[in-house]
DNA sequence: ATGCCATGGACTCCATGA
């Protein structure tokens, strides 16, 4: 089984590019992320055109986390235990927003993060970014311990760059959201919950990114960040054989500006 | 080559992204 990853920056404006990328490299199970879109306006019909079946959660512009699979999806979940809430406005109340999504793909437990940007560091929003982190991994740690021998995926962007290799310019960000030791801490938490990094040995650095702001020839420059990741459970370890980074999928026109992940499992 | 912000939605600009 083929399972990728992708921040497809709109689902509207490149499910062509998306669906032809299933098909082209022969992909089983998709997460997405920041569809943009809500549950209505979400373009079912290319993907069961071409054999998948979708669960969307979107409810507006913002947000919004997909699975696309051909191998079936079953146990949907929107949303996961204890996902913390979010809102911007006095007047509208704190709602869980559409970034997690959970389902099973043949036999694989499947989730679809959208891990919260954080905007500044010390922010409401990065207070929040850390609180979803610390609900994630709590989350996940009861999952493995309700079953030791789960093959769970936590698939998404994650919107932290663990290591300083794992960003073009250490000095770049100086300062900035993604590359802070509370939000290293919170990934490295999930990691030591036993979810490891299933494309990394693959894919090593240095100068190895998934995500190429749109600006500044930062792809051609390839001035990124390493961003989107599949953590995997043990049982989900064992069974890859092949990770990448599929950095073609970044060019061309009107790309997302990540690309996808991507895992094979024997 | 891979090429110099994109997206959606409210309103002729703005929030968001990272």
């Amino acid at each position: 089984m083929r399972l990728a990853t992708w921040n497809v920056n709109s689902i509207r404006a490149r499910v062509d590019r998306v669906v032809d990328w299933l098909e082209r490299g022969n992909v089983d199970v998709l997460a997405m992320q920041e569809t943009k879109c809500s549950d209505e306006q979400f373009p079912v019909m290319p993907f069961l055109a071409a054999g998948y079946e979708v669960v969307h959660c979107g409810f507006n512009q913002w947000n919004g986390v997909a699975i696309a699979s051909r191998v079936g999806i079953a146990d949907v979940q929107v949303g996961f235990e204890g996902q913390p809430t979010w809102s911007d406005k006095p007047d509208v109340e704190a709602a869980a927003e559409a970034r997690a999504l959970g389902a099973t793909c043949d036999g694989v437990r499947v989730w679809s993060l959208y891990v919260p940007n954080g905007r500044t560091v010390g922010s409401p929003h990065y207070v929040y970014k850390l609180e979803w982190l610390a609900a994630l991994r709590n989350a996940a740690e009861k999952w493995l311990s309700e079953d030791p021998s789960a093959q769970i995926a936590l698939a998404g962007d994650w919107n932290i760059a663990p290591t300083d290799e794992d960003v073009w310019s250490v000095e770049f960000y100086q300062g900035s959201t993604h590359v802070t030791e509370p939000e290293r801490a919170a990934f490295n938490a999930i990691v030591d919950a036993q979810f490891t990094d299933l494309v990394r040995p693959f894919a090593p650095g240095p100068q190895v990114y998934t995500y190429w702001d749109y600006t500044q020839l930062r792809f051609p420059k390839n001035r990124g960040m390493r961003i989107d990741f599949i953590l995997g459970s043990p049982a989900l370890a064992a069974r890859v054989v092949h990770g990448e980074i599929v950095r073609e999928e970044r060019k061309g026109k009107a790309p997302s500006d990540h690309a996808p992940v991507l895992i094979e499992l024997a």
